[in-house]
RNA sequence: GGGCCCGUGGGUUAGCUUGGUUAUGCUCGUGCGUUUGGGACGCACAGACCCCAGUUCGAAUCUGGGCGGGCCCA
């Protein structure tokens, strides 16, 4: 009764109904304020965008580990340019349509390039500009115009760059905040190297900054390889990283790309090689965007608000002091010192000194999801203790002595908590796929299925046959995974003995 | 691309069918006072009918158009 009072105070819709909740959520925990007057553009507020600098920071410092050198690209991109990149790429899809059964095509609708999603700047004061520009909606081009300038010899290679920047796309499909966005906080790393073999080097070091990251953030993923027909015509592979949202449907939160010389050939980036030649460098890109932001809200948040790693939590520690009449000075006092003992072993601390009641600070900061909340009030001060309530519900009293190590400790424990409750829904969500029949020249599942699940699946089939699956069970195929499955099983189309396991579900 | 729905204080919402007094409630905000270990209370204050045109003595309400937003299907 008390429950559902306060709920219906707070407003905070039940995280069940996720598409009720992560709309209500993002905007109510202070990160985002979707007022802006144009779709898809949301202004980030403090909190959100010091949560995503957090997680940037991440980034960062996995790009100087691995020797990328950070830079910044212009906005602008002048439209000729453009036009070696559509060249290219609609090369590259007539030539993957030629090697591909004819009927199993699909994907007819690129065939402008990205013409159609990009904003255009065509006029400048008074005046209409000669060359129109358009807003990047990723850098390829405007990077590959420069990379031949810098490339001249195997010297300068491997070339390792990245940017965190904002790119532009006109979605006209519904925007989400942090999900589909027309302003995309986009973090883009552009390598070039000697040989296919160098720029597969490159794609797993990416996966493993992947891993490394989506430990920090908590986040477990699927990781696969992107079907040929859905892989961006540019890309000689793609692996992507999906996460599972709490409504089944996953979120791209990652993607790499292989380009092998495919780019270079369409921009001329050559080197002289040892032999005195000339050859085409080989590339790779890996990408991420503020997906992980909203991939992190999906995933850890729960009926009160958000649940924040510690690594990303704009505050790790909130500190309330609980004041009466006659001791607030005291209280105050001892609770500054406690706050800059924390602060100086570098923990993220922030005292609210707000004049309001504790209970609605509880409330406050059960939503923006802070870790790790310390209660210091006139029994504390007797006693020489404090009282610590983590997000996740576990209280306890502990001593004012050597806080800062029990601190940590307990930090540590609710990250690790946060990691094995993702990892287990995670499980949970991905089943396998009932089996397929076919009688009387129709395909039927065996089964139903359900609305939040991931599938997987033995594949060994063509495209023709993925079709199939994909209309019987109106999944779409995220790929297939990079790890085998440990024993030979039958495709679930063709009935082939396979070792090849592929991902299905409904996608944002 | 096709279809459906909706625009009322910062947020949420009533009123619209059947046009008519000062546009309702909750929340948020401001001020004063009493409070402070899980959303305190009292009093006072502030704040809204998306835009344009039409019908009408009179439009939040009816009609048309525009703009904005949401949802479903391909």
């Amino acid at each position: 009764m008390v429950n559902q009072k306060n709920k219906a105070k707070s407003g905070i819709p039940p995280k069940s109904d996720f598409n009720d909740w992560y709309p209500f959520i993002v905007e109510a925990s202070g990160m985002i304020d979707k007022r802006y007057p144009i779709k898809g553009m949301d202004v980030w507020r403090p909190f959100g965008w010091k949560t995503m600098k957090l997680i940037d920071s991440h980034t960062h410092k996995e790009m100087e580990d691995t020797n990328h050198g950070e830079c910044n690209f212009p906005l602008l991109i002048p439209e000729d340019l453009l036009e070696k990149e559509n060249r290219l790429v609609s090369l590259l899809k007539r030539a993957r349509e030629q090697g591909v059964n004819p009927e199993d095509l699909r994907n007819d609708e690129e065939e402008a390039g990205f013409k159609k999603e990009v904003y255009w700047v065509k006029h400048a004061g008074e005046n209409k500009l000669d060359i129109p520009m358009f807003l990047r909606p990723t850098s390829e081009t405007a990077m590959y115009t420069m990379f031949p300038l810098w490339i001249r010899s195997h010297a300068d290679l491997p070339l390792k760059i990245y940017q965190i920047v904002n790119t532009f796309r006109y979605e006209t499909k519904q925007t989400r905040s942090f999900i589909r966005v027309r302003e995309i906080h986009f973090f883009e790393a552009h390598t070039a190297h000697v040989d296919e073999e160098d720029a597969t080097k490159q794609i797993n070091e990416d996966l493993e900054i992947v891993s490394r990251l989506m430990e920090k953030f908590a986040l477990p993923t699927i990781i696969s390889r992107r079907p040929t027909w859905d892989t961006f015509p540019g890309a000689w592979y793609t692996i992507a990283i999906d996460v599972i949202m709490p409504n089944g449907r996953t979120l791209q939160v990652a993607s790499v790309h292989h380009y092998r010389d495919q780019w270079a050939k369409a921009f001329n980036i050559r080197y002289e090689n040892i032999e005195g030649g000339q050859s085409y460098v080989h590339q790779t890109t890996y990408g991420m965007s503020e997906r992980l932001l909203g991939a992190i809200i999906g995933v850890h948040g729960d009926d009160s608000g958000l649940v924040l790693p510690p690594d990303v939590s704009p505050f790790q520690i909130v500190l309330i002091p609980i004041i009466s009449k006659d001791n607030s000075e005291i209280i105050m006092n001892k609770i500054n010192d406690i706050s800059n003992k924390l602060r100086s072993v570098g923990l993220r601390t922030h005292l609210d000194e707000r004049k309001i009641r504790p209970g609605q600070k509880y409330y406050d900061w059960e939503l923006k999801g802070i870790p790790l909340r310390l209660d210091f009030g006139g029994r504390d001060l007797k006693a020489n203790t404090i009282m610590c309530t983590t997000r996740l519900g576990d209280k306890e009293i502990i001593s004012l002595d050597n806080l800062e190590d029990k601190v940590i400790e307990i930090i540590e424990d609710f990250k690790q908590k946060l990691i094995i409750n993702s990892k287990i829904k995670n499980e949970k969500a991905i089943i396998r796929l009932p089996s397929l029949e076919h009688s009387s020249g129709k395909w039927k599942l065996t089964d139903e299925i359900s609305a939040n699940k991931v599938y997987w699946a033995p594949f060994e089939g063509n495209d023709s046959d993925a079709e199939i699956v994909e209309k019987m069970t109106s999944l779409t195929f995220l790929g297939e995974s990079l790890e085998e499955l440990s024993n030979e099983m039958e495709c679930c189309i063709t009935g082939k003995l396979t070792k090849k396991k592929v991902f299905l579900a409904k996608t944002y």
